[in-house]
Formats: C-alpha cells, structure tokens, sequence
RNA sequence: GGCCGCUUGGCGGAAUCGGCAGACGCAGCGGACUUAAAAUCCGCGCACCCUGCGGGGUGGUCCGGGUUCGAGUCCCGGAGCGGCCA
C-alpha cells in the first residue's frame, strides 16, 4: 500500500467552498430559535494576518461550530475596523492612497482569514471607512450633541512643531515625535468629548453583573474608573479675595495641613504667572512633564510658593493658619479641584514636599497601639488607619467615623462637602487626522458650531487629498472645509477633525446584526434578537479602552433611544499572546528571523548563512523589531489550516501565552495524519452508516462504549469552559482507546464505527475540514457541519463500580474495587482483605476508620 | 509603593469538591521495519535507595510554618515572575 497522507490542500479547498455553496454560516434574524452571538474582535486591516488572529478566530470559530450544532441560531460574523493612522503612514511612505491602501489590504486579509476555514457569515461584512457605515455614526454624534453628551472643550495634547500635527500617545517617544524626534510640546486646543463621565456610576456598577468577564478585566476597569469618596473643602485667601477649593479623600486629616498647592494649570496660577515670569517659566516646566501620572510621579515634587495663603477653614478649632499657597508640579487640574491641601503627615508625596520647602510636619493619627506623646513622623508618612489626635472635636477616633464627622460640620458651617470623584475622564475623540470619520459640525462665524442637517449626511472624506505638506490633509483641503453655514447661509467652515477610530469599534456589534438596512444603523427587531453578544473573544490589551468606550457607548445609544440594552457584552474571554523565541547573532548582536536559523547536528544553533554561532533569547510576544515572527499564510499554505488550528488548541489553556514553535506544528501535522490513517485503515471492516451496535458482548466492548459516551460528555463540557486543551487531550486519549480495539464480530464492527464516528463528530469544530473529510469517508452525505452534536447516553456515562485506593496513615497501599455507593462496612471488609494493607497494618489496633465512598479509603492506627 | 494573579518532570500542561500527583502531548532514549534516511509502529520515561528483576521503599508540586486522618489544592509568612494602578 503506498504511503498514506491526508491531502490536506485539495481537502481544504474542497469543503470551503462546499460551505460557501450551500450558505451554511449565513444567517437569519429569526425570534423562534435560540440564539448565540459569537464575536472576534474585528481586525485592522494592516494588509497580513499574524498568528494573535489565528489563536482568535480559532477559538472563536470553535465556540460558533459548537453552538450551531448544538442548534442555536449562531451569529459569527467579521469585518474591518478600517480607519486609522498606519495607512496615512503608508500614503506618506509610499505614496499610495489610504483608501487604496485599505482596501488592497481588506482583499488580502479576507483571503488569509477565508483559508483558515472559519464558519462565518461572510455576507455581513463590511469596512468602518464606508460611508455606509459612518454616515450612521455621525448621525448618533449629532443626537449625542443633543443631548448633551458630546461637547468641544479645550484639551491637552502632544503637539509635534515639525510635522505641524497632534501625536497619540504611543507616538510619543521619551518625550519625542517618533517620525521628527523633535521634543513634542503639550498644547491646548478645541476638541471634541464624548461626556463618558455621566456614566462613571454605571459603568462601575454594572460591573458586578458582568458575570461571564474575567475578574482581572473587571478589576482593571474598576481601577480606570477610580471612584473615590471624599470632600470638597473651601480654603479661603488671606491676602484677596476668593477661595481655593481643594478636594480630599482624607478629610480627617485637615489638622495636620501644612499648606495648600493648585495645579499649574488653575486658573489662579494662570493669573498669578501673568505678574510672576519667575512663575511663568516653573509653569512652563510643569507643562513639559506631561500628564501622565506616572511622570509625575517619577518626577521630583516640586513647587513654587505664590506668596498668598490661605485661611485654614478650622482655624477657629485651632488648626494651622494660615497655610502657604504654592504652584506644584504633582496636583492635576484635571483631576478633582486642581488644588489639593498638603498634610505631610500622612501623605508620603506632601512628605517630600515639606521637607523640601521646610513646611511643619503635624501628625494627626497614630497607630491604636502607639503612644500620642512619643509618636513622630521620620522618613515615611503615615498612611495607615489609626486614632485622631491633635484634632480638637475629632480626636479619639478612629478615621472612617472622623472622615463622616468633619464632614457634617464642613457641610454644616457651609466651608465644604461630602463629594465622590472618579479617576475617568471624559473621551477626547477629536484627531487632526484625515483618514477617520469626519465630525459633522461646521463652524460658522456668525452662528457657531452648528451641526450638519442630518437629510446632509454623510459628511464624507475628499479623495483628493495632499500629504506632502505638513498638518492635516484636510484642514489644507482646497475647497472640502469651505461650506455655506446650514442656519445663516454665509460662508462657514467644516470642522476638520475626524474621530478616534475607538469611536467605529464602539458599535459595529450591533451594525453586524443588521448590516443590510441603509437608512439606519440597524432595525430593532435585528439587535433586540442578537444582541447582546453572547461570546466576546479578544486580548486583554483591550481590557479598558475598547471595552469601556464600547460600553459607555452602548449607554449613550440606549439613552437615544437606539437600543434597549444596558451591556454589549455577555460573556468575555481574554486570550494571551502567540508568542516565540529570539534569535540573535552572537557577533553582530542583530536580531535573527526564525527562517534565518537552523540547529546543528549536534544540536547548536547557527545562521543558515554561514554557520555563525546563534544566541537563542527570550520568549516574547511576537513582533517585527524583533523578528521572531511566523507568517499564518505561511504555516497554513504548507501545513493547512487545520493543523495551525489544532495547534492553536492543543497544549495551552487560551488565555494563557502560547508559544510558537516547529515542534508543535508538526506535532499536530503528524496528529492530523494519525487521524486520518485510523479511519481509513479501519473503513473497510465497518458496516454501513446507520448499523446501530446492540449490546456489549463483553468487557472490551463495554469499556469502548463507555468510553464514547464519557468523551462526549466531556468533551462537551470542556469546550463550553473554555478548556480547548482540555478537549484535544481527551480526544486524543479516546483515539488511543480506538486504536487498541480490535473487533472480531459484527457487533465489535459496528461499535467501532459508533466510536470513529464519534471522533469525528467531537473534533469538527477544532478540525472542521479533516472531520468533514472522514464524515464523508465513513458514508455520510449530510454535512459535518450541519449534524446535530452528540448526546451522551447516561447508561454509559454512570459508573457503577469504581477503583478506590485504600491509604494506611496516608500513604496508599492498595486499591479495591468498590460499587459507587457502597456502604462503609463493604469498604472496611475489602479493604481489610487486602494483603498489602493488613501487612502495613500490622498488628496496630485501628483508631480510625475513614471512607469517602468513590473517592478513598484512609486507615489511620 | 499599593492591589491582583501565577510558580507542578528537560518543556507545554493535567489533577472539576481537600482524597492514587504528573492525564494528554513535545523533546529524549531503546527497539522493530528499511540498503539507508524520512515516515510509521512498539516500549521506556520525577529523583534516590533496595531487589530474588515479580517488585518494594523513601523523598518529591518555589521556600518556611500551620490546619487536617489526608494538602499541588485551604490558612499564615517569605522568595521569584507577570499584570494593572501608581
């Protein structure tokens, strides 16, 4: 017989396109089925498919083949989360235009991803830089600005001076414009927000019902939300007139203040600087820092003392008045007040800062067992709960009970409030960019901003666009900006930003459940069914971001009236990283491809050019810079896509990293073969489809059937865990089982086709065209795919004896075989009798005697 | 610095409720087939000790303690790694 391989090219071919004849992933709104709304997140078209989006799709494609089988309505769609920076990138780089570009790379991908063979509803997919979708996107904008959810406001960003344009945050390289290198500047100007902070109560609160999301993500979001409690105190100026209100957490601590300090940014330090250069230039300083907190933190605390104070609001309590005023680098105007009062004590940055500026250091709560007289505070503040002191009407309590008691007296005598704050901040989603969906609003001198009539959308984006010149390609558009104002009819102008691509990823879950209808983003009948998404699959670099704007966004179009739905996602699932090993040259130091090396006889790694001596590195997520990349197209034009899909599951539970390795692929290769020769081998002997087994006819035959149902029940419950791992290595387990029964009656053959068929049957929805390959070689002519999933039988999935170990002190020293539920006395008397227990037991008296019927036997003397 | 998570053979991992640690693989070793290699098949496979070669014993899940008849699993302390917030 000549050497058998699965062919598994022409195989591949053949069943995607059998599927796509027979539309068997289209589907149908249709309220009289269950349903099951299973979402990847959707790839950015970057022109190629890397291994995060195989591990992706192949998990997703198992849970939408699992659930269609087991007779949901399954949604699996996919499309493309199309705008965005890299392909003005490659305009500029190349000179190819961005649309160009995206489309060339949607028609690339799409082929990628086809190859892989997963069960999706090809015919809903669409780009986000379709006018056809934007154009609903811009509608839910001006119903946003209606309601008073989106608004321009004055912001923050890095501006870089020699490309003339604003730079995101990943953009920014040690302070640097990545492309310019020249030192990036903060700057203010006008920008949309997206008013996200009006939800910051529900977006945490809806948290806990979140209860198919992994806990991290939610821990993670509920950090980013940053809800604190505490209270907003008046400090009044000594010196003029006016008030610095401070917002505090630590209330209870107002006693020790040793001074006040506003951010550079507060409208008081603004107008002090005007008088001050010396003032203006520390500003200027504090602006070049940057925003981020951790900056700030690295950063030295620095301050700059305005030479007012402020009256301590319980002076009269005999607090400490008046205090400095000074301008720090560590309070943020955007967070809270953007002034903050200084209590050394108990603050381990306020420390810092006065022993920098000589402040007094004024402990107001110690430790229950310390001592009032010998407690002092050295080189660490104390943060710790405790009792008050040297706080007039509060000492002696503990903190929480002072925290509520000098609030009612600040909100009694009018000096301040109980206040909760939150971390959150609200969406800047204006970019100077123009490859992003434009914001339809238009500013008019006369008029203002007034927003594009909606029968005028959509606003679409100009082709003929320059990008030789620095700024933003549409704001330089010759004639695209100039407009006739909708409300006055004179000349006006369009708002050239365009949005944050977040804001398209924010709601194409519910565009996929409705793609069709044109003059609205979706029916109600369509998303009132699928949504919400039942399986959201992603990775966990989108753990805040996406997933929070996606949520709030879903608010906000229930708030409008949109939807009725308070959560996008049901159920979330994380997936870790693909990762593989570096290579280095040992001379040079220069990062090697995987391609690039080879392993030697006597097993050292050298280049493939010239021999020269490798160091293998680290593990690491896969990335170009360093080179430990593997192409999908690759691996599946020469493996297919059923072996890079098993071995996507196999091994690594998938939130966990899964490193990449040749070993591995071939592994699933071999296995793939193993599979396909165990069926064909066996072909012959079996009899037609549809030949029920009777009984089993003895021992070998019963364990075979009892390992069938067992696999399926299994099986079925690992894959809806989530343990994918789990289920190959129990299908593979049950293939050991097969191939080891040999039968030699009909009964024994036509057991073994239940068994080969339920191999099959279980590995489809990881192995889709190996499985529908053997469905149709063991005489099937209805599609894998649309076969129903097995069902266990419960007569064989029962135990009804069971092998329990007998322990003596502990340690075991026999096994007897036991009815599940015997009684104790049929357990002591096995175990008694068996030989190695009474030989450990000696002639010792037995104190105890414990049984967990089908679990264990312990002996304790 | 705070919070959270993880740590099991050479490697990935399994052990669902506190009950036989190492399922299933990868790599490796020995053998069969072959002129040879690949492929395939069979066998071995935590460490140490004893053995009459059937097997038997001891230790062992990052380290140290605890609870328990019994701990990879629960509790306390520590180390290392990772994540998030700083």
């Amino acid at each position: 017989m000549a050497p058998q391989r699965y062919p598994f090219r022409a195989s591949e071919q053949k069943w995607q396109r059998i599927w796509e004849e027979r539309r068997c992933f289209q589907t149908a709104t249709d309220p009289a089925r269950r349903k099951c709304y299973v979402l990847e997140m959707f790839p950015y078209p970057s022109g190629r498919i890397h291994m995060g989006h195989v591990r992706n799709y192949t998990l997703g494609d198992v849970v939408a083949r699992l659930r269609r089988r087991q007779g949901y309505n399954v949604l699996h769609p996919m499309g493309w989360d199309a705008f965005g920076l890299p392909a003005e990138n490659a305009a500029l780089e190349k000179g190819v235009h961005p649309k160009d570009w995206t489309y060339r790379n949607i028609a690339e991908m799409r082929e990628q991803i086809r190859a892989m063979g997963c069960s999706l509803d090809w015919s809903r997919e669409f780009a986000t830089c379709d006018p056809a979708y934007y154009r609903h996107e811009q509608a839910m904008f001006l119903d946003f600005l209606e309601r008073g959810l989106a608004y321009r406001a004055e912001g923050w960003v890095n501006w870089d001076p020699v490309e003339q344009t604003v730079l995101a945050n990943e953009q920014v390289i040690d302070g640097r414009g990545w492309r310019s290198g020249a030192p990036v500047e903060r700057r203010r100007m006008p920008m949309w927000f997206f008013r996200t902070t009006v939800y910051a109560e529900e977006l945490l609160r809806d948290l806990d019902r979140l209860e198919r999301w992994p806990e991290r993500v939610k821990t993670m979001q509920r950090n980013w939300i940053g809800r604190s409690e505490g209270a907003r105190v008046r400090f009044p100026l000594a010196e003029r007139e006016g008030e610095i209100e401070v917002f505090t957490t630590r209330p209870d601590t107002l006693f020790g203040a040793a001074f006040v300090a506003i951010a550079a940014d507060h409208p008081l330090a603004e107008e002090l600087a005007r008088k001050d250069a010396a003032l203006a230039a520390f500003i200027e300083e504090c602006r070049r820092l940057g925003t981020s907190e951790e900056a700030i933190e690295k950063a030295e605390k620095k301050g700059y003392f305005t030479g007012l104070h402020c009256r301590h609001p319980l002076a009269e309590h005999g607090a400490p008045d008046p205090l400095p005023l000074y301008v720090a680098n560590f309070v943020l105007m955007d967070y809270g007040t953007g002034a903050i009062f200084g209590c050394p004590a108990h603050d381990q940055r306020d420390l810092e800062f006065a022993r920098r500026h000589g402040l007094p250091v004024r402990p107001v709560v110690r430790p229950p067992e310390a001592d009032p007289a010998g407690f002092e505070i050295g080189e660490e503040a104390y943060v710790g709960d405790g009792i008050v002191f040297n706080s007039a009407f509060l000492d002696g309590l503990r903190v929480e009970e002072a925290k509520r008691r000098i609030t009612e007296w600040l909100e009694a005598h009018g000096r301040g409030r109980r206040e909760v704050t939150y971390r959150l901040r609200d969406w800047g989603v204006s970019r100077q960019r123009y490859w992003g969906c434009p914001i339809p609003v238009i500013h008019c001198p006369r008029c203002g901003i007034v927003p594009v009539p909606r029968a005028q959308l959509p606003v679409t984006l100009p082709y003929d666009v320059d990008f030789s010149k620095p700024g933003n390609p549409l704001a330089n558009h010759p004639t695209w900006k100039h407009v006739d104002c909708p409300r006055c009819g004179g000349p006006a102008e369009r708002e050239t930003d365009t949005f944050d691509t977040f804001v398209e990823s924010s709601w194409y879950f519910a565009r996929f459940a409705s793609p069709f209808v044109e003059d609205r983003p979706f029916l109600r009948e369509d998303v009132d069914y699928w949504l919400p998404v039942d399986q959201y699959i992603g990775g966990i670099e989108h753990a805040v971001l996406h997933l929070l704007y996606a949520r709030f966004f879903t608010k906000a179009l229930r708030d409008c009236g949109y939807l009725q739905l308070d959560e996008p996602f049901a159920g979330l699932f994380t997936q870790g990283m693909v990762t593989h090993v570096t290579y280095r040259d040992a001379e040079s130091g220069r990062w090697l491809a995987p391609e690039e090396v080879t392993r030697t006889e006597d097993g050292r790694w050298v280049t493939v050019e010239g021999g020269r001596p490798v160091v293998v590195g680290r593990t690491e997520k896969m990335s170009k810079s360093k080179k430990n990349v593997v192409d999908p197209a690759h691996i599946i034009e020469s493996y297919g896509a059923d072996t890079a899909r098993l071995f996507m599951l196999s091994d690594s539970p998938p939130e966990r990293d899964l490193e990449w390795t040749e070993a591995g692929i071939d592994g699933a290769w071999r296995y793939l073969n193993r599979l396909w020769r165990l069926v064909q081998e066996r072909r012959e002997l079996l009899p037609p489809p549809g030949t029920p087994p009777g009984e089993p006819a003895d021992e070998r035959e019963r364990a075979l059937k009892q390992a069938i149902h067992r696999t399926i029940a299994r099986v079925t419950d690992e894959l809806e865990r989530f343990h994918f791992n789990k289920a190959v290595a129990l299908l593979r387990e049950f293939h050991n089982a097969i191939e080891d029964f040999q039968p030699t009656t009909p009964n024994g053959r036509a057991l073994l086709r239940e068994a080969l068929e339920t191999l099959v049957l279980l590995f489809e929805p990881m192995v889709p065209h190996l499985a529908e390959e053997l469905w149709q070689a063991l005489g099937h002519e209805r599609l894998l795919a649309e076969t129903p999933w097995p069902a266990a039988d419960e007569r064989w999935t029962a135990v009804a004896t069971v092998r329990v170990a007998v322990q003596v002190n502990g340690r075991r020293r026999g096994e007897i075989e036991l009815p599940v539920d015997a009684p104790e006395e049929l357990a002591r008397e096995r175990a008694l009798a068996e030989p190695r227990v009474r030989q450990h037991l000696g002639d010792r008296p037995i104190r105890r005697f414990i049984y967990v019927p089908g679990r264990i036997v312990n002996i304790v003397v």
